[in-house]
DNA sequence: CCGTATTCTTACTCCGGAGTAGGTAACGAG
DNA sequence: CTCGTTACCTACTCCGGAGTAAGAATACGG
């Protein structure tokens, strides 16, 4: 019975690591940074909470490389999901698609990383707001890429950043909705946003704005 | 001398309970919930703290009474911005444009509103997500009348919801990028996201639809 | 001028939870 | 077998900050 009743014990140093991040993921997800305890995460791993400090170190330190490992594997998701070869339209639709298929796939990796990091203003949402900007920014690139190609005006480019930063937001928020509307296909989805941000942004690049009639 | 130096004292309760929540707002969109203290609070005030307890309760009730107020005041803007009898594009510019230059005059208030609530699963929550889905309802509401109007098809009529929370995503996130691109003139940013989503929109309601080739 | 209600403060209690001290047991090398 | 190293635990310390007890000072009606 010793050998069975005992719990698995002496792993090396990379496996625990790995547990513990993983608990610390799941129990951040849950409940967010500061109500998360650090006796909940070494219960999860199913390790004693020493061996985190001398694993990890603090429990900044600990949320930090959680967000490192999950924004990593995200974005790794992303760029590997896109062919750069193939026109712009059909890259922003397999990164879109890319990016919801990871969140389909990994709501917990997805709570931790947009909700728990965004208002946290301490030097985690640093590690989350780099990723943020690095997304932002390929996006940029290929509206950039698309807007100079066809010749858009010099005042429709400044726009294309903001842009950017609003496709992003609408796929995070559109992402959030989707957790609460799981039926809809991944497909689906991402073809609604494509039609809603790409149509206008096609509009856009043929000088079809819209203005306001007065005011 | 005692006149004076004297703080000014012994005022009425309505009036604290203002400079408290006002305090309360402040405070809170500099450190977040959780790193906020009841002590800093009642200094920032120029209250003791007991006298917190005594208007508002709890810290958790303190912060619920803070969301509520500025949700209500945002909310309250945007109504009032609209013009219920203009055509639907209309009424999305003047809700956009409203929404922008209240996010513009009350940084704070937008700040406590977006960034700390999501984040927190708790009681408050309920709150502000109750305002979003107001604000989206809304937006669901002008977008379901045009694309019936219009006789959209069944299947795009579907979307109208999620295309109303990529909306109200996108507005927040842009309104985000906009606090860090203060030069952008209300109009210039709102026009943008007019572009990208009212453009967009009419294309899906005249059956422009945008699909991937291949996949 | 007395009682009662309201405003307001100082000076605590108390606890959850971050972080640690110090020790035990298992492995591997020689 | 022993010595060093690494994995691992129990059982603490300690502090920030939420929340409170108990009373002081002012106003005001009668």
């Amino acid at each position: 019975m010793s050998v069975e009743d005992r719990r698995v014990k002496r792993l090396p140093r990379e496996v625990r690591e790995k547990q513990i991040l993983d608990a610390a993921v799941r129990v951040f997800s849950e409940h967010g940074y500061h109500e998360a305890s650090m006796d909940e995460v070494s219960e999860v791993a199913g390790v004693s909470k020493p061996m985190i400090y001398a694993y990890l170190g603090s429990k900044e330190d600990l949320f930090a490389a959680c967000i490192r490992r999950e924004a990593g594997l995200l974005l790794e998701a992303i760029v590997a999901g896109v062919d750069a070869t193939v026109a712009p339209d059909m890259q922003l639709w397999m990164g879109l698609k890319a990016f919801f298929e990871f969140v389909g796939g990994n709501k917990q990796s997805w709570r931790v990383l947009h909700r728990q990091v965004i208002s946290q203003g301490g030097p985690f949402s640093d590690e989350v707001l780099a990723m943020r900007s690095r997304a932002i920014t390929l996006v940029d690139a290929l509206l950039v890429g698309v807007a100079t190609k066809r010749g858009m005006d010099e005042h429709a480019q400044k726009s294309t950043e903001a842009m950017s930063a609003a496709l992003v937001g609408a796929s995070e928020s559109l992402a959030d909705w989707w957790l609460d509307h799981p039926a809809v296909p991944t497909r689906t989805v991402v073809a609604w946003l494509m039609n809603l941000v790409w149509m206008g942004f096609g509009d856009l690049v043929e000088g079809n704005t819209w203005s306001p009639s007065d005011h």
